[in-house]
DNA sequence: AGGTACTGTGGGAGCGCTCCCACAAGTGAT
DNA sequence: ATCACTTGTGGGAGCGCTCCCACAGTACCT
């Protein structure tokens, strides 16, 4: 049937030639009309438009990749073991922000996991091998090189949730601080007195500003801060089960907690139950992310929510622009493209 | 180290060309070493290799894609809108296996969904540029015109769970007749004398199998088949309810319950309990995919096994043979590959 | 009349590979 | 010595695009 050996003037996949020999011009002439240039004339544009329909012709990436040195495709690199990406709702709520900001592109998104050393390799060789256009980070850990690697291959990058406050990439992250003082200033309105924080891990840098936001909510209520009910977790259950009871035997008295996420949330709840203690007659909970945890917690997680989806549009949209402009935004000496999105607390029963 | 300033002509990245000049061979000679042709002296591969490695030598896909015509990519297609997919297990099992199996491979792997029309449309477009080799095609309705979009387009494609038993694509499934005997087998090693069969969707193929393996389960037990133990569900929770509700309304005698999917066995559960049925003791239950609802169900629910990751592996070789061999198996007269993994029974306190 | 500026168009020159033919050199049978 | 292979190698001819220069045509100045 079609395809034999030589794959010759008819047999395949129309060309560009081919559209133009159709219509009647030439081929730079098919080439703008396909890429929207406006120095084409209506009725040329029609004339070849009438062609690539009678054809069905679909441009060749590659031969466009090789002569425009681009790829049309930029990469959601998650540095995490794919267990993880499945678990978290966070991923998949980025994965659909992103997924919906690019459908309106020509932008083609590619699902990268790093999380082995293997995967690891294989990401360094398809980055410097070029292959995408830009690249995507999620939940970046401070000593990662990835993004080293990146701004050495100079291919533009956002990441999502800086490094630190000097974070030199483009970057999209939600208001930490804003919304640890929406959950603590929520807890002091509910005629909390003592409230805890049980922190994230102390290398990230929002978990950071949720403890800044933490204290000078407090402060400005007038409260002061007692390092004495900062204990430090690590994002997991069984992180927040720990710090819930070292907190409960240094200061039975205190009323709330607020927790640096809902799984660590959930941790807590399992030891202020164990000790007894009532949600939220005895202690008032408050989580972080507003995942699927939270909604089905017993009862339900008063949690800070972040706006994922938009993080994942925005991100996409520093990103193209970047792309267009041809090499990261630090390079260009432009100001340092960081966005902030506002949080919001969600109230439910545990507090 | 490695990557310093000038490097070649242009200060871009290396070409072969450069390479053949470094290591004072032809651009011929370097494209066989990188595509480890046996053609070649092993002293002048050696040579290459060192050139390659000195000046961090990465092929350029797109040139590459161009002129071999091949794109050294694949894409599992999930025509489910994101949310089943982060949802169901099923898929993130399936795509751990194909990742594993590809990561040997210089194959990129795609995730492209396929949910709503506008997703669609993009896929058509997207296969009509064979901007992949080949395609993996998982949980795909009877009715799909995707099939038939591949083998019109020739593009190589596996399919998982055949649409029928004249499946003309190459297909992996479990056994899902034999699933279903395991299943009413071991009810009836259970002293269990009256077992009903909650079916899957009917239209799917996978869930007639696995009536057929409950029909044939029993006859060979000698018991007889009563048409009226056979209640159609549709996979989900609801469905299983409602076929469990209407089971016990017209036989409530019965003392097994085969059902064609966990899911569709929690809905049963749920049935059974509001009619008072403690299980297993009044009513023995089975469900199908072993999944983490079979695991977290009260009590915990026995289920027959697929060994998806298997299967996500034997997809993929299935694939890559079939692209190397450069057309669907079909066409090449070869006999039909189909193939039919081994299913388990996990045996929890449901039985 | 000539000059200048634009718009629309055609087509050459690559992009960096793979494929394949040509050919030198070696090997062994006749 | 001739012929017939085999092995290893070089390099031409594309693959189907984009980029850009050249140039015809038109418009509006001097």
């Amino acid at each position: 049937m079609a395809s034999h050996g030589a794959r010759g003037r008819s047999g395949g996949r129309p060309t560009l030639e081919e559209v133009a020999a159709r219509a009647g011009v030439g081929r730079g002439t098919v080439s703008r009309v396909i890429n929207g240039s406006p120095r084409v004339s209506d009725a040329t544009r029609a004339l070849v438009e009438a062609a690539v329909a009678e054809l069905g012709y679909v441009p060749n990436t590659a031969a466009r990749a090789l002569a425009a040195n681009r790829t049309d495709a930029i990469a959601l690199v998650v540095p995490e073991p794919e267990t993880r990406f499945f678990a978290e709702p966070y991923f998949s709520d980025m994965l659909r922000g992103v997924g919906a900001a690019l459908s309106d592109t020509e932008m083609q998104l590619l699902l990268i996991f790093a999380g082995s050393d293997r995967e690891r390799q294989r990401l360094a060789q398809y980055l410097a091998a070029h292959r995408v256009d830009g690249v995507l980070l999620v939940s970046v850990h401070a000593d990662d090189p990835l993004p080293d690697m990146l701004s050495q291959l100079e291919i533009p990058a956002v990441i999502s949730g800086p490094r630190s406050a000097a974070e030199t990439l483009a970057s999209v992250d939600s208001d930490n601080y804003g919304g640890a003082r929406q959950a603590v200033e929520h807890l002091i309105g509910r005629g909390r007195r003592t409230i805890a924080h049980i922190t994230g891990r102390l290398d990230v840098y929002g978990a950071q500003r949720r403890i800044d936001g933490y204290r000078d909510a407090l402060r400005d209520a007038g409260h002061e801060v007692d390092e004495l009910l900062i204990e430090p977790g690590d994002f997991s259950e069984e992180g927040g089960r720990r710090a819930m009871a070292a907190l409960l035997e240094r200061r039975p008295d205190l009323d709330a907690v607020f927790a640096a996420s809902d799984v660590t949330a959930a941790g807590a709840r399992q030891a202020l139950r164990e000790a007894g203690r009532r949600i939220p007659d005895d202690v008032a909970l408050v989580g972080y992310d507003d995942s699927a945890i939270a909604r089905h917690m017993d009862p339900p997680l008063t949690s800070v929510r972040q706006p994922i989806q938009e993080m994942g549009r925005a991100m996409i949209d520093l990103l193209l622009t970047e792309v267009a402009d041809r090499r990261p935004a630090v390079s260009r000496g432009l100001e340092r493209r960081q966005m902030v999105l506002a949080t919001e607390l969600v109230d439910r029963a545990s507090s």
